[in-house]
RNA sequence: CGGGACGUAGCUCAGCCUGGUCAGAGCGCCGCCUUUGGGAGGCGGAAGCCGGCGGUUCGAAUCCGCCCGUCCCGACCA
C-alpha cells in the first residue's frame, strides 16, 4: 500500500512545544503523531494510530497464540457492579449519570465486568478461560504529565484469567508472563519485569514491566550482575556498616542539648550519621500510633511501611506524640514506648544511638532486642551506592515507564460478585482470577523514549507507521513513484513523499518520522535507474537499482 | 491537593517593571518570480476579543482582584 504525503495529515512541526519535557512528547509532536486536546488527552493522528494498531496487533497475536479469546466490553458501567466490590469510592473513577439519574462510572479497569461474566461459567469443566480486550480506560488522574506516559484517557489491553485452583492459576500467571515478554520483545522495547508493589491489597504474585527511558515515574533498582531486579518502592538495598567508636557501645543516658535531627546529633557526638536511629512515629487509620524506626542516614520508604502495617498511616501530631511518649519530636526513641516498634533490619545488629523520650537527651549503645523489642522488616529506601541483597553487587538505579503489569488476586473479585462454580467434588468454590495489563501508548511512548537521536524517532521495523520511506526529488517523481509500486506489491507499506518542497525540508522531515529505512529517488537515479536505500538507524547507505528493490529491503 | 511558572498570530517568542503609534518579530501559511541531494532567496499578502470576567484610570496586553486553562516539582497512582 502507498501513502502520499501530499494528501496525508501529517503536521510536522520545527519546534517542540514549549511545554514539553520529555523526549517522546516532544518527538511524537513534533514528527505529527499525536495532538493534546487537554491536561492527559490525546488524539493519535494517523501515523500515530498506525503505530498504536501496530501494537495492537503484536499483543492480539500473543495473546491469541496462549489461548486467550478477544471480547470488547462497554466503557460505561452501572456503578452497582463497582458497589459490589467495593471499589466504586476510589477517587480516580469518573462519575456519570443518565437522564432518569441512573449512575454509572467510566471504569479504570474492567475486572468488575469480566467477573460479571465469569458468573455465567457453572462447572470446572469450562476452566480455566483467558479472556481479554481492547478497550479505553478513564482516570481521573490528580496529574497527568510527559505527554503519553501518564494520562486520563487511554486504551488498555487487559486480559483476565479463570482458574479452578491456586495451581491451575500459576499455570495461567506463567502464560501471560511469557506472553509479556515476547510482547515486549516483538515492539522492541526494553522492559524489565519487576516484583511490584503490593501495598493494602497484599498478594504476592504481582509484577510490573519496566520500560528504562530519560523520564517516568518507576525507579528500576537492578544488580549490577544482572539477577536482582526490582522497583525502588519494594527494592532492598544493603547499606553500608556503621563506624562506631568503643565509647558509645555502652548503654548511658547523655544530654544533647538543641540536637533534634539526626544530623544535629551526630555532629555534636561527632559520630557517623550511620550510628543514629531516625524514631518516626506514625498515627494508622484505626488510630494507633505506632513507632516505625530507620538509621539516621536512611529515608523512610513509605510504600514499605504500608505493606508492613498493612494500613494506612500518617505522620503522628505534635499532640499525639507527646500522649504517646512522653516528650517532643527530636529526642524520640523505642526504649520505654510502650506502642508497636516497626524497626529497619539495619538496626538488628549493632549498638545506635536513639531518643531518650526526654527532651534534649539521647541514649547511647542501644541494642535492638535486648533494650526494646521490635517487629524487623526493610523499611528504607533503597540509594545509590547500596548492595545487592542476593550477591553483593553494586545496584543501579534507573528512571522507567510502566509498560506492563500483571496481578493474580484470587477470588477478590469473584467474592463480592458472587463468580462462583462447580467442582469435581461437588461444592461450589469461588473462581480464581488474575488481571494482565498493557498500555500500548506507553509502550509506543517508551520505544520513542529508547529510539532516538537528534534528528529524532527511530521506530523498530515491527511497529513503525510505514515499512518505507520514499523521497521523491524534483525530477525524478517518475522513479519514485515506480520504486514505491515495486515495494507496494512486494508486501511493504510505503510512504511516498511526493510533496512539492525542498530536498533538506523531506530529508529532516523522514529523520523526524523515523521511518527505518528511507529511499531517494534524485537526479542520478534518472542516469542509472538506482535509488539511495537508507537505513534510519545506522546512517548506511546504498545504491540500489529499482527493480531489485523488493529483493532483500 | 501543596509549591513554582506560564497563557500575546498555526508554532516559538518579544512587548508588561516604567499604562498613551504596541498589535510586533522569526518560522509557518496564501500569490507571483527565482531556486531544487539536507529546513534557499526576492516581491506582495492573509492572519491575533493580548485566556475570561470584573476593577482602577481620561486611557489597560501592561496595574489590582477573581476565575479558567496548561506545564514543571511534590503528594497520589486501582
Amino acid at each position: 500500500m502507498i501513502a502520499r504525503a501530499s494528501q496525508l495529515f501529517l503536521p510536522t512541526l520545527r519546534d517542540a512545544p514549549a511545554d514539553a519535557e520529555a523526549p517522546s512528547h516532544k518527538l511524537l509532536v513534533r514528527a505529527g503523531y499525536i495532538r493534546q486536546v487537554g491536561a492527559g488527552l490525546w488524539t493519535y493522528l494517523p501515523l500515530g494510530w498506525r503505530v498504536h494498531r501496530k501494537v495492537e496487533q503484536i499483543i492480539r497475536e500473543e495473546m491469541d497464540a496462549i489461548g486467550a479469546q478477544e471480547f470488547l466490553a462497554p466503557v460505561l458501567t452501572p456503578i452497582e457492579l463497582w458497589e459490589a466490590t467495593g471499589r466504586e469510592k476510589i477517587t480516580e473513577i469518573f462519575h456519570v449519570t443518565d437522564r432518569v439519574g441512573r449512575r454509572f462510572i467510566l471504569p479504570i479497569t474492567h475486572e468488575e465486568t469480566f467477573t460479571f461474566h465469569a458468573r455465567e461459567i457453572q462447572s470446572y469443566k469450562e476452566l480455566p478461560q483467558l479472556w481479554y480486550h481492547f478497550q479505553t480506560k478513564d482516570r481521573d488522574e490528580p496529574r497527568p504529565r510527559g505527554g503519553l506516559l501518564r494520562v486520563r484517557e487511554f486504551i488498555m489491553k487487559d486480559a483476565y484469567s479463570f482458574d479452578r485452583d491456586e495451581e491451575s492459576a500459576y499455570i495461567s500467571f506463567e502464560k501471560n508472563r511469557a506472553a509479556y515478554h515476547r510482547i515486549f520483545d516483538r515492539c522492541g522495547v526494553e522492559a524489565h519485569e519487576v516484583k511490584a508493589e503490593s501495598g493494602i491489597m497484599g498478594g504476592e504474585l504481582t509484577f510490573d514491566f519496566l520500560a528504562p527511558s530519560g523520564s517516568g515515574e518507576n525507579i528500576l533498582v537492578r544488580c549490577e550482575n544482572g539477577d536482582y531486579a526490582a522497583d525502588a518502592e519494594v527494592a532492598r538495598g544493603i547499606p553500608r556498616a556503621p563506624e562506631l567508636p568503643p565509647s558509645l557501645t555502652t548503654p548511658e543516658e547523655i544530654e544533647t542539648p538543641g540536637a533534634v535531627t539526626c544530623e544535629a546529633l551526630a555532629q555534636f557526638l561527632n559520630i557517623d550519621l550511620a550510628a543514629t536511629s531516625k524514631a518516626m512515629p506514625v498515627t494508622t487509620e484505626d488510630g494507633r500510633v505506632v513507632l516505625a524506626l530507620i538509621r539516621g542516614d536512611d529515608r523512610l520508604s513509605e510504600s514499605k511501611l504500608l505493606s508492613a502495617l498493612k494500613i494506612g498511616s500518617r505522620p503522628a501530631t505534635d499532640d499525639e506524640i507527646r500522649a504517646a511518649f512522653g516528650a517532643p519530636g527530636g529526642s524520640l526513641g523505642p526504649v520505654g514506648f510502650d506502642g508497636e516498634v516497626i524497626a529497619d533490619l539495619t538496626l538488628e545488629e549493632g549498638q545506635f544511638v536513639v531518643g531518650a523520650n526526654r527532651e534534649g537527651w539521647h541514649l547511647k549503645g542501644v541494642e535492638a532486642g535486648r533494650d526494646y523489642q521490635p517487629r524487623f522488616v526493610d523499611l528504607r529506601e533503597p540509594v545509590e551506592g547500596d548492595r545487592c541483597p542476593e550477591c553483593g553487587g553494586a545496584l543501579t538505579f534507573q528512571t522507567t515507564i510502566e509498560v506492563g503489569h500483571i496481578f493474580y488476586f484470587a477470588d477478590k473479585y469473584s467474592d463480592g460478585l458472587e463468580a462462583t462454580f462447580l467442582d469435581e467434588d461437588g461444592t461450589e468454590k469461588p473462581l480464581l482470577g488474575g488481571s494482565y495489563g498493557i498500555g500500548p501508548g506507553r509502550v509506543l511512548a517508551a520505544v520513542v523514549e529508547q529510539s532516538n537521536d537528534e534528528s529524532g524517532i527511530i521506530w523498530p521495523k515491527s511497529i513503525a507507521p510505514y515499512d518505507v520511506h520514499i523521497v521523491a526529488l524534483k525530477g525524478a517523481e517518475e522513479i519514485a513513484e515506480r520504486a514505491a509500486e515495486v515495494l507496494s506489491a512486494a508486501g511493504n507499506d510505503v510512504l511516498l513523499d511526493d510533496r512539492d518542497q525542498r530536498p533538506g525540508e523531506k530529508f529532516a522531515d523522514a529523520d523526524l518520522i523515523g521511518i527505518p529505512l528511507r529511499i531517494t529517488a534524485g537526479k542520478k537515479s534518472l542516469e542509472d535507474g538506482k535509488v539511495d536505500v537508507r537505513d534510519r538507524a545506522t546512517g548506511a547507505e546504498q545504491r540500489v537499482d529499482v527493480d531489485q528493490l523488493a529483493k532483500g529491503d
